[in-house]
DNA sequence: ATTATCTATAGATCTATAGATAATGC
DNA sequence: ATTATCTATAGATCTATAGATAATGC
């Protein structure tokens, strides 16, 4: 019936070529299944049918399903990393000494959101993707190996925003963006429906209009907070620190 | 070489009991795995071992496995949910006409950390179970239908405390608090390597002490910056809404 | 007489490997 | 001559059900 010039794979390139290709499209694919259903929750059949090849061929191109997995993370880790590791450094030459935490927050939160903004769907889906990996245990490995630098950039330049703030808080604080953050990527739906409408998972836009002003304020209140309540809190003394010392640069 | 008198389950009582006990006993261990593993990274096999009886008890007591994930879910989230319920309710009668936004917080926040410090392991645990559901698709219905009645409480308070607020930044701030909790709740121990030990993810009177405070920092900063902001701001003049009517009260 | 638990097993699914086939590479 | 893809299949694991056994219930 079909005419002979029907093939499976259109125009053929190079073997490196085709290689590259098939390898994207079958990161594309586990990136958007792993994304809905979690390591567990995906046979590799899923993601071979999802490319249209051969599930063997998974194992051709990864060890195994682990080694997939973290492939997947690994791919777009890096690039966001540096992205937001530039942006901050950027944001520390351009300001000097006034850095200030809502500066340092939108080059870390703005920057990636950004990127899911502009970057498509590919992007869409790691960012859920991240955002399930962020709240399992598994996932921390992932998290520490690709994110601690960018991290500690970041809350190297909070100190610095910050003179005077004892650390705990500092990484207290970041553990509330970070966990903000990743709660919007995950994009469950749930304020659409609690909102009424009046919120959309999808629009990233509307929530970089407003997370990094938001934590920043949370910051500077909780600082302040803490070193007016200082002593009478439960924290044993010996939790306390002299402050002071690590204001200047 | 036993002496007659070991028994595998010792001092059996009612029939009724032991059902109950069993139940128990099976969902503290589903509840354990599931927190740790996800719904597809535990076999029931492994729940029905870890209680020490054969796998079939588990579809004796639970038609599958889906059901037994959600029977976890359902044990806890009705007490925790009434219980802030019940807290948002006082704190309103206490308060009246002078509600403010960290307060509403503290007993949303604050009674759940709570129940988690004093609960014992089978709260934490749970935390755990709820903070994996919370950022994942599949999820969604389950905190739906539980916890929507203390959000929506949570959100007619918040209006009250902050009128003039745009519903959508509401809303929005809600998300980032919501995804700022469950995070801590995963206790993944990032924090703590990332801190170098200064922060313990388990020590969520640590949280208790800083969150509702950070939190309600940045949504009255969030409102008062967007209404600055008004006017200028990407989302089109159809979105504005006037906040005087809604300011009463 | 009822119900809690166990034994046995069917059927489905899933990962992984060995080896065949059909392209590209020089 | 190498490499991308497919066929075939082993072995493991997992869910679910039918039916047996051993307790408690009156």
């Amino acid at each position: 019936m079909a005419e002979r010039a029907v093939r499976k794979t259109p125009q053929r390139r190079t073997k490196a070529a085709q290689r590259a290709r098939t390898l994207e499209r079958i990161l594309d694919a586990a990136e958007y299944l792993f994304s809905r259903h979690g390591l567990n929750g995906v046979a590799l059949r899923d993601v071979a049918q999802r490319v249209g090849v051969h599930t063997s061929l998974m194992h051709y191109y990864f060890a195994d399903k682990q080694r997939l997995f973290e492939a997947v993370f690994t791919r777009r880790a890096g690039i966001t990393s540096s992205r937001r590791l530039d942006a901050l450094d950027r944001y520390e030459r351009e300001a000097g000494a006034s850095v200030t935490v809502e500066g340092a927050l939108r080059a870390f939160l703005d920057t990636d959101l950004e990127l899911y903004i502009e970057g498509g769907k590919g992007w869409k889906n790691f960012a859920a993707f991240a955002a399930r990996v962020s709240n399992s245990p598994e996932g921390a490995a992932l998290m520490d190996l690709h994110f601690d630098p960018v991290v500690l950039k970041l809350i190297g330049i909070l100190k610095r925003a910050l003179p005077g703030c004892a650390d705990a808080d500092i990484f207290w604080g970041y553990d509330f963006v970070s966990g903000a953050l990743m709660h919007v990527l995950a994009r469950t739906g749930r304020i659409d429906r609690l909102s009424g409408g009046v919120c959309q998972s999808e629009d990233f836009a509307a929530v970089k209009d407003r997370l990094a002003g938001f934590m920043a304020a949370g910051f500077i209140a909780l600082c302040a907070d803490r070193r007016k309540a200082g002593k009478s809190r439960r924290r044993p003394a010996v939790g306390r620190r002299r402050a002071r010392g690590a204001a200047a640069r």
